[in-house]
DNA sequence: AGGATATTCTATTTATCATTGGAATACTGT
DNA sequence: ACAGTATTCCAATGATAAATAGAATATCCT
């Protein structure tokens, strides 16, 4: 009954907490549920120097959250199993449940709270009636790598320009990542500005999965 | 769209990881789990001098991965929330999926591989047709705060006093904590020595709970 | 082979965290 | 009010982590 068996022990659990113990290391990790990219894909789209970038990867690498994949020159970044995306939505759903101080947080990064939702089920009844049209606001990379059935990628970046491929007459629903994800707001912001009815997908992809709905 | 606002929202779930990241602090939590507990009872049970888990509870609540209640003279500190559990279990998934150091740090606590168990499901059919006695051989306290439905409470500590008790012809099934909860092992190891046919539940109450087995 | 590109390693500075003894605080029970 | 008990606060030390510039490594392409 070592005590110093039992620290070992939990000093292993204690490995992956502190690898999520780093906002930059949480967001990487949010980046990467969505699938495999490269380092300094990662850099870019966290705004973050790239060495550094490589030293967060690097410690969520030594606790096996991660692993990589080469490919010619450029080395893939992908979460290590589905356990790991489960404990980072454990990570948002308790954070949700106990942290005070986080509506605030997500207000001043997300915007007022002015956008509609609609939940997953009501979504997948809509879409099933076709009485929906469901755009993917992610980057086109993420779109290929697992997407909601039916849905449409049109890039945020592009949006403004291809507003003419989305119908008149139906509802529009956006998603992105997650329910902290920055993107679907500003699709929905600007949609509604061109007088589009439009609402976002109260989570994203990555609980969509969990909740076992189908993926293409 | 600030980079600040960005990444003061994801500090925000960092925080609760920076709280999981320290073996002493996993490990209050593993206590925790099983129901409340005041300050010395915490530094008893982990054999960390009093103040230092004091200090490891401040940081806990800091997070508000715990909170507090007072009685009398005494702080009693528990859970913050049901998601505050099934994001432990959900670290307890993810290292045993992606840690290959898991097994070997685990084994070192708990001993070698020779502990034979039964399932959760098994161990509910056989309890059903009483084929099986059931102790639960935590602390008096942690049964108290609940317990596998006809479980018998025999802590550790009593049993080799309370081998009468047992009735010689079923099967026993020793649980405790968890997968990681040392007791049920030390059991298992001493009645086999007297010759009980002893198995130990795979994993213990929390997961019980998580599965939405009934609980006494 | 040699230049180009992507990533990691090394080294340094700065900031944050862990531990713990001793003092301070908060509450109880007489 | 006061002595007793449980817990937290304070302060000091040592240890660990973060950020990043510059050098080194690995692979590709011609």
């Amino acid at each position: 009954m070592g005590r110093e068996a039992k620290e070992a022990l939990f000093e292993q659990f204690a490995r992956l907490g502190k690898a999520l113990g780093s906002a930059k290391r949480v967001e990487l990790v949010d980046v990467l549920a969505q699938g495999e990219r490269s380092v300094d894909a990662l850099a870019q789209v966290t705004g973050v120097n790239l060495t550094t970038v490589s030293a967060h990867l690097q410690a969520l690498r030594r606790a096996h959250l991660v692993t990589t994949r080469r490919e010619a020159t450029r080395i893939y970044y992908r979460l290590a199993g589905p356990a790991v995306a489960e404990l980072y939505l454990a990570l948002l759903r308790a954070a949700e449940q106990s942290l005070p101080e986080l509506p605030d947080a997500a207000e001043a990064y997300l915007g007022p709270d002015d956008v509609e939702e609609i939940g997953r089920e009501e979504l997948w009844h809509r879409a099933e009636q076709g009485t929906v049209t469901v755009i993917d606001v992610r980057p086109a990379e993420e779109y290929a790598s697992g997407h909601l059935p039916g849905a449409v990628s049109i890039p945020l970046s592009q949006l403004a320009d291809r507003l003419s491929e989305l119908p008149a007459g139906t509802e529009v629903v956006a998603y992105c990542r997650g329910p902290y994800c920055a993107l679907s707001y500003a699709a929905v912001r600007l949609l509604r500005e061109h007088g589009l009815p439009t609402r976002r997908l109260a989570d994203g992809i990555l609980q969509w999965r969990a909740a076992d709905l189908p993926v293409e």
